[in-house]
DNA sequence: GTTGAGCGTT
């Protein structure tokens, strides 16, 4: 019974590949989307009925029709739609629990010319795309320029646009770049990694790998031990990640909360490995730092 | 009344 592989395939039609089964015979969903990430289930062709027939999943184990997998081809599910590839699953998801996604930020502009106002600044960035804001920031006594400011577009693409190019303003070289002040912003962070609140005991690695693999490729399911009452959750795309950050989602019953896992800065050198001067050096820019790391959960 | 890498009074 030891050593027992199924076969399965993305389609009937496709060379299948081998997965090993449990020493009780059963075969664990994580072991086929180790293969097929993303999958979801098993299906096979009844060979009587000839009709597609669904294999019983329970708590992320697959269990054997009749007890015995056979030689049968077992066809890959995939989430909502049999027929669509992760790729498509993912801009799917992404696009349905849309939330944060692709939203803008500020842009802090660098560089400007003392004489440049608000009004110039608009000018010409809105020969990119539509400008929710600018501002130039001045010195409050006098009202000079301080040489930089701030601006916001409608859309992400004109955004992503405007950071990858210098700006010629009023005769001077600028940059646009993302601002470094938000440390837990409404917008990047990127990360691919959620922080999964209010979890029960009873969750285990693989139930929320199980769960979350709906929404696209997990990568990582991490939950801290003692029991702490959250996890992380790590998606190989970003934009999963991303859109579920303030979803309330059941698992076992119990509602969890989805957020944005913070970085950890427990160590520095995981941020910054091989920095040269060593950790004195390090330690010291980061405590002069203004740079404020907010409170983490590791 | 100056300046030229940076990080936002409300």
């Amino acid at each position: 019974m030891s050593e027992l592989y199924i076969r399965v395939a993305e389609d009937e039609s496709e060379e299948p590949m081998e997965i090993p089964s449990e020493d009780d015979g059963t075969v664990l969903l994580s072991s086929v989307a180790a293969q097929f990430p993303g999958a979801c289930g098993l299906r096979y062709r009844n060979p009587e009925s000839q009709c597609m027939r669904g294999v019983r999943l329970v708590e992320g184990v697959l269990h054997a029709p009749e007890n015995d997998w056979g030689s049968l081809v077992y066809v890959v599910n995939y989430p909502k739609d049999n027929k669509r590839k992760m790729e498509e699953i993912d801009a799917a998801s992404a696009v349905k629990v849309k939330r944060g996604f692709q939203k803008t930020s500020d842009l802090i502009v660098l560089g400007l010319p003392w004489k440049t106002s608000e009004q110039d600044l608009k000018d010409y960035f809105s020969t990119f795309g539509e400008v929710i804001m600018v501002q130039v920031k001045r010195d409050a006594k006098n009202g000079n320029s301080k040489g930089f400011g701030f601006v916001r577009f409608t859309d992400y693409e004109t955004q992503t646009k405007v950071i990858a190019q210098r700006h010629m303003i009023d005769g001077r070289w600028c940059d646009c770049k993302l601002p470094n002040s938000r440390m837990c912003p409404d917008e990047p962070m990127r990360s691919r990694k959620i922080f999964v609140g209010r979890c029960t005991e009873d969750m285990t690695p693989d139930d929320l790998r199980q769960y979350f693999m709906q929404y696209g490729e997990v990568t990582d399911v991490f939950i801290p031990k003692p029991f702490r009452a959250f996890a992380f959750v790590t998606f190989a795309d970003d934009q999963v990640a991303q859109a579920l950050c303030g979803e309330d989602l059941i698992i076992k019953g119990v509602s969890v909360h989805i957020s944005n896992a913070e970085p950890k800065h427990n160590n520095i050198h995981q941020l910054f490995p091989n920095f040269p001067g060593g950790s004195a050096s390090l330690a010291a820019m980061f405590d002069r730092s203004r740079y404020q790391f907010p409170s983490s959960h590791v």
